[in-house]
DNA sequence: TCCTGTGAATGTGTTCACAGCA
DNA sequence: TGCTGTGAACACATTCACAGGA
């Protein structure tokens, strides 16, 4: 019933960490319009948020900032890569080529992004050696020696609820330990593993919730 | 005079409407298991949740647990729909039918689910007149009478990201204020239109911060 | 006894207000 | 002056501890 939670100082908080790559790209946005320097007024415009909670997560990380002045762009981005750990090859393995496997490759490939697809499974044999992006798709039975070889410690699984549990299970005994799980099952797995979930079907249930406005019984537009 | 009115909050914290899907999945296991009645100790088990936040969470949407025994899953399943309004028709507009939009109209489709998409359209004029799922692929200029005739106030944008703020537009212009929208790009809507973003590459960013720490095995620098 | 429901305590994140520096 | 950085106040969410009904 209890959940120990132990925070390691040191470390931020998960709603933060899902903010830096918004300033992440509004960042390359207002780079690409040849700004140089942002105030956090500036960003906060740009991502929807507080200029107080813009100052507050970039003060975290470091505070670089130059008082009266702003924040340099190139600098803030490039610290904040290096706070995501994308200053380095984040390598990630693909497992299921199907549409969402593909639409998540598509969406990977050719953008300067790092977390990189370099490795994409299927069970299908009909798929395997076709290309997906820029790999090619390898069979089941490689994952546990490609993964190892690439050092993948993320990935992506995109196959049928009923196969998630073992591809998962696969990828732990491989050595990834962060895993992004599209398939609509909630996943076991040892500890150290970290799952997050994305689930279509949920998403939209929640949002549901929403589509409930103050709209009076007779409601003629 | 003191009636036992149970009344549900005029307006639920969005973290917990989050959180009723995730029950909702739950219970529907635990039915297909064969039981009838489940504790908030059996619900934390299968969901990951505390059982002293799942009983916060029903308690708040009226409390009809039954003490000493527990929730009556059928009961309890059916109060969470009304919360979210779905055990109304949902009518959902989809909007690209890439390979993205095909998986999500895949994920959908059949499930007894009612968030259900009752649309499809797409820029692509070969396309248009195919069948997606339950749909026929409709053209753009469609988009507006369809939406009105459907009563369509919840749609998911899945274009490219140069598509995306005229798509939303148009959306918002026949009547939807709830947008799921996968492309990367940060929307900007009059004031009721929520909306709802899901952005792969930056949820892949934020996890690569959960990718370092003591690397499992012998690890470089 | 069981397990729900809930006030109280705690914890966590956000906003405010302003000090501090260019 | 302008804008960052930050303690303090606040709002919200979670956990605890136990009261209360089956």
């Amino acid at each position: 019933m209890k959940r120990p939670r132990r925070q390691v100082l040191e470390r931020l908080p998960d709603v933060a960490v899902k903010r830096l790559p918004v300033y992440l790209r509004a960042l390359s946005d207002l780079e690409a319009q040849g700004n140089d320097i942002v105030s956090s007024a500036q960003l906060a415009q740009h991502t929807g948020l507080t200029s107080e909670q813009i100052r507050k997560d970039l003060a975290m990380l470091g505070g670089f900032g130059t008082r009266g002045v702003g924040y340099r762009i190139g600098h803030l981005a490039a610290s904040i890569r290096e706070v995501l750990g994308l200053d380095r090859e984040v390598p990630v393995a693909l497992v299921g080529a199907g549409h969402l496997g593909t639409a998540l490759a598509r969406y990977n490939h050719g953008r300067r992004q790092q977390p990189r697809i370099v490795a994409v499974f299927d069970t299908a044999p009909h798929k395997q050696g076709e290309r997906l992006g820029d790999n090619v798709i390898q069979s089941m039975a490689e994952l546990a020696h490609t993964v190892r070889l690439l050092h993948v410690r993320m990935a992506i699984i995109a196959v049928p609820a009923a196969q998630a549990q073992g591809v998962a299970e696969q990828l732990a005994a491989a050595g990834c330990d962060v895993l992004l799980n599209f398939a609509p099952v909630r996943l076991e797995l040892p500890a150290p593993v970290r799952v997050h979930n994305v689930d279509l079907a949920m998403e939209l249930e929640a949002l549901a919730y929403y589509v409930r406005a103050e709209e009076p019984a007779g409601g003629a537009p």
